[in-house]
DNA sequence: GTGTTGATGTCGGAC
DNA sequence: GTCCGACGTCAACAC
């Protein structure tokens, strides 16, 4: 089941619900009426009120209260979650090894719970340094390769956006993926799914037409490449281009305003 | 009613829900494959995977992914949020001022949605940080030193603020730098500031007064302290005070009492 | 409003 | 691990 929800849970409905969640490593949201303290770095109490749980796979513990973007308590990820019942009061309670902290959360009145098995494979593209990368390549495509011409920038596909799409000097497809620190699995993957459609495209426009196979080729353009990610590209007859992203115009820019 | 909840909501029952919790300022809460692009003080796209979102009644718009505690993309408290439907298909907006930053939202599939008006008349009591320890030390002025006298807090100079500023039992000028954490090479270098500044004066009060002549004495008082601020501490002759920050809360469990 | 500073900052990268 | 810098930092407070 991909998800599952109970609204006006009793405590032992809510008890197994979170369990699950946890064993599962899906993502767990309480809205229910609680109490927090929290020890470690500083100490803080929070009395009774209605407040936004919402537990993480990879161990974050957010409270959200319904001011500010900040959570009013929190666990950082890798934190290890845990429930128990005392006094019939459902505790939820978050150590973190080093610095020593601990969240403790007592929960009074449970309005509803629930926990996703989430699928997001996505990473946030943020313009600036990446953004500078690609202006670089397309103003000199030579980079890549003697004859490469790209055609697109920010190409959409059902899979997402491809950095730039170009061709080879012998006309071939080529699916660029820049990453301006060393590329991980995802980058990898990524520019596989890219492929995917591309391909299927290709084998459909032979079919129809009759031309001489043009190759697709994809290019992972990166500073370096992670073990992992290399392996995966060999397999997947994935290409890589070591390519610097351009130095940081950002500390330039602060330099002059550290400047006046 | 208190809270309201749709699962495999269709594009009008998601839209008139998120409606209403918008117009009864209700904490909103959406499981779904979602979109994201971002433009404003920098620019940001998130291609379509399931993820969270929480509309709080502020204004505040936040975004979470699997990991992580921060959220993906936000909007601070104060933005303006807006839905709309376009070639069948839901989006959330929100916008902010100043400076101008749009938030775009493409909604794909919904889990769920829900809605709570959310009662929470509590603030966080924190204890541990620098405030804390500037008020113990005004309080307890023996900590720093048998006869230290304080005399100025957050006293301003051209370089900043000095946290303390006192005397020592001979009558010297005491400049103390709080930190709560460990302190690096920075706690350093800003109490040589203050202390450039100070020596100045003094030099220039010898050429006027002709008085005996009094030490200026610069204290960093931290939990502890990292090598490299050590060596730069010890050059400067500077000295170093180790004092944990107070991790008591000031209304102690009162706050609980009183409400029964 | 603009500006400055502290924070359980968080997060990522380098050593 | 620890240290160091960047961040759409956020948020509180002063002016």
């Amino acid at each position: 089941m991909k998800y599952k929800l109970l609204e006006n849970p009793n405590i032992e409905e809510m008890y197994d619900l979170i369990e699950e969640g946890l064993r599962k490593k899906a993502m767990i949201n309480v809205f229910c009426c609680c109490k927090v303290i929290y020890e470690g770095r500083a100490l803080s109490q929070l009395d009774f009120g209605e407040r936004m749980i919402l537990l993480k796979p990879d161990g974050s513990f957010l409270i959200h209260q319904e001011r500010k973007v900040d959570p009013v308590n929190w666990q950082p990820p890798k934190s290890r979650t845990r429930t128990f019942i005392k006094d019939n009061t459902l505790f939820l309670e978050s150590h973190r090894r080093s610095p020593k902290e601990r969240l403790e959360v007592e929960i009074k009145k449970t309005h509803f719970v629930n926990y996703v098995l989430v699928e997001d494979y996505q990473e946030l593209e943020i313009a600036g340094y990446e953004k500078d990368m690609g202006d670089m390549i397309m103003k000199h495509p030579h980079m890549i390769e003697e004859g490469f011409k790209p055609t697109d920038r920010e190409y959409s596909t059902e899979h997402g956006f491809i950095d730039i799409l170009g061709k080879d000097k012998e006309g071939n497809l080529m699916v660029l993926e820049l990453k301006c620190r060393k590329a991980g699995i995802n980058a990898v993957k990524q520019i596989r799914r890219y492929l995917t459609d591309f391909k299927e495209e290709e084998n459909s426009n032979l079919e129809n037409t009759g031309n001489e196979k043009k190759k697709v080729r994809g290019l992972l353009v990166a500073p370096s490449i992670g073990e992992d990610a290399r392996e995966l590209l060999e397999e997947e007859n994935i290409e890589f281009k070591s390519i610097d992203p351009p130095k940081e115009l950002k500390n330039d820019k602060k330099v002059t305003l550290d400047i006046f």
